[in-house]
DNA sequence: ATTGTATACGAAATCGATTTAGTTTAGTGA
DNA sequence: TCACTAAACTAAATCGATTTCGTATACAAT
């Protein structure tokens, strides 16, 4: 039924070493010969059985890819690109969501070092304090590359993206156009990613000699439309007042903006709006959303290029160094920010 | 360094076989051995090998999850659902996306029978016509479970939404709301899932003998907010008119809403709109959205018992028969369609 | 003629489990 | 006492590859 190197070598009368050194380009095996095996398997249709292999070589072939929420344009888009280099490169792509559950994180990267990965590529949720998983992963045969949310205590590979700068940026943009009574919505300070974009929020302010109110910073945690809605609102019932508004998504970003459309706001006149993740959906309201955009496909690049290199060191034994990549995201400028 | 059966054997003084088989609950082996074994192995932190496992039981707690497209709400929602179940069952999904590609999608399916998956749950692009791929699935050791978007010409188990009797009703709903020219925004006609709710929308005219005039069926490709924009445009300007407007999606119904809005026509006097998948954005137009509701969750319960059950039945070397459930769609009714 | 050295190949061990085909021991019935 | 059976266990083969160690051949150098 299933053909394997024994048939191939029966058929060509030459021992299974022999075929097994020929497909895998041994320099001790003859150029006809390799050429011979070669030929004759492709005809036949052999393919290597990946399971017997990884009894001696110890690789699966097999990735791991862990998102705190597959449900975001952001996270699907952003796996999505790492599925196509990853298949590029003859792996597959083993896809787990942790819903934003630190627990079910660590259940996920216990399920991927049970199956001996060769690598692992996590975002990690916005919940999640410990590193005792992740120093497990260092410790197990997989290589780790942490992606967009890292953390600030485990050394290993990291890609992201310029949170900090970028939102330093854009708070100045919005700083140079007079406003001073900025909203930032942010996630838990627990996530790395919202530390930096918080920290560049600071520092926008500081260079500008501008306070912040820490009462216009709001933690969200759905990241939806109505909770966008319902923050704006509670924003307006206490009196805070702001001319600003800077979320982590484009959906809190559009409810909030609806609310405060809704009360007879101008804008951009009276407030500007920024969000981020720069998806289709705020091109369809009035005005039209700015929003910073990372570059997703770009980052799947850094991460798989990361993996190979690692694995490629791997190979010959070299102690590779940990890398951290930076990606730039930049603003795209909509009318309600003008 | 890592820990195998040979470990708990020399340990607890008994033969790898006995080991092995007290782990899997062999009949022939004590109750107390077996005990004394699992225990012993809970504690030293044992996990069999499931690539060795593999070579003689052929079994690799893998399966894979092909769909068309990971990004949209409505995929990435029901592969997130899957996940669940599958890693709740102790298997793990490899997850893969056809990007509306039929050649992808056979490259995607070749992939997984090469790793030996235990499942493929597959739904089809709106491209695929050819259905030899599935075919070489349904004849390999993989078992195939099409869901969603499947084919009529294969013979396989099957899991769908109930297209035909949800569009009927749906149409029948705004014809007796007393509108007649209602425009249908479908895929390419290859799609089963398509073909089935345009029989529904054909059901619906032909029982209350109302002509349909092609002018208003409409394919469209990306599915996106833009493009209901621009076939909404299209057909105003083709001076087609329309009272009422059906698409399987959202987006595609909210970009024509935008459109015939901005070109003063009352909602939902004038026309009438009725989407699909019932996101949220749906519910932030004004007025908000009618959609049709599919239950993701269910459907990946579905899927994920009709594999179990098959798996079981393999076990016993049942000849299993295939099933096509179907799974209850409705309509969420919202201000754009009262 | 002898030694040395590439070059090309193969026998057998190995990876970590499962499974087949026994073997041993104790207990039962005639 | 002897044959028979059931219960509990094990040695060895096996799955399909990789890898170690060794051998045979040809040819060049001494």
């Amino acid at each position: 039924m299933k053909i394997t190197i024994k048939d191939i070598a029966k058929a060509l009368e030459i021992s299974t070493t022999t075929v097994s050194k020929a497909m895998n380009d041994y320099s001790d095996i003859g150029s006809e010969t390799k050429k011979k095996v070669k030929e004759y398997a492709e005809k036949i249709g052999y393919e290597p059985n990946i399971h017997a292999s990884f009894l001696r070589t110890k690789k699966t072939k097999l990735i791991g890819i862990v998102v705190p929420n597959l449900n975001t344009n952001f996270y699907s888009e952003l796996v999505a690109s790492l599925i196509v280099r990853i298949t590029k490169n003859g792996y597959l792509p083993i896809v787990l969501n942790s819903s934003e559950s630190e627990q079910v994180e660590g259940e996920n990267l216990e399920r991927l070092m049970r199956q001996k990965v060769d690598g692992i590529f996590i975002s990690l949720t916005k919940n999640t304090t410990s590193t005792d998983y992740l120093t497990k992963v260092m410790s197990s045969s997989s290589s780790l590359i942490t992606f967009s949310n890292t953390s600030k205590v485990i050394t290993c590979n990291k890609v992201v993206f310029n949170d900090r700068a970028i939102i330093k940026r854009v708070t100045e943009y919005l700083i140079n156009k007079g406003n001073s009574k900025i909203a930032f919505i942010r996630k838990s300070l627990i996530s790395q990613n919202s530390i930096n974009q918080f920290i560049g929020f600071r520092e926008a302010h500081e260079v500008n000699k501008i306070s912040i109110d820490n009462q216009r910073i709001v933690v969200s945690k759905q990241g939806t439309l109505s909770e966008g809605y319902r923050i704006a609102k509670e924003l307006f019932n206490s009196g805070i007042q702001i001319d600003g508004f800077i979320s982590y998504n484009d959906p809190l970003a559009l409810g909030a903006m609806m609310f405060y459309k809704e009360n007879g706001s101008n804008i951009p006149n009276d407030i500007r709006f920024i969000g981020q993740e720069n998806s289709e959906i705020g091109t369809f309201f009035t005005p039209e959303l700015s929003s910073i955009k990372q570059n997703l496909s770009l980052m799947a690049e850094k991460v798989m290029s990361l993996f190979l290199e690692e694995q490629a060191g791997l190979k010959q034994k070299k102690i590779s160094s940990f890398k951290r990549e930076e990606i730039e995201a930049e603003l795209i400028e909509r009318a309600s920010s003008i």
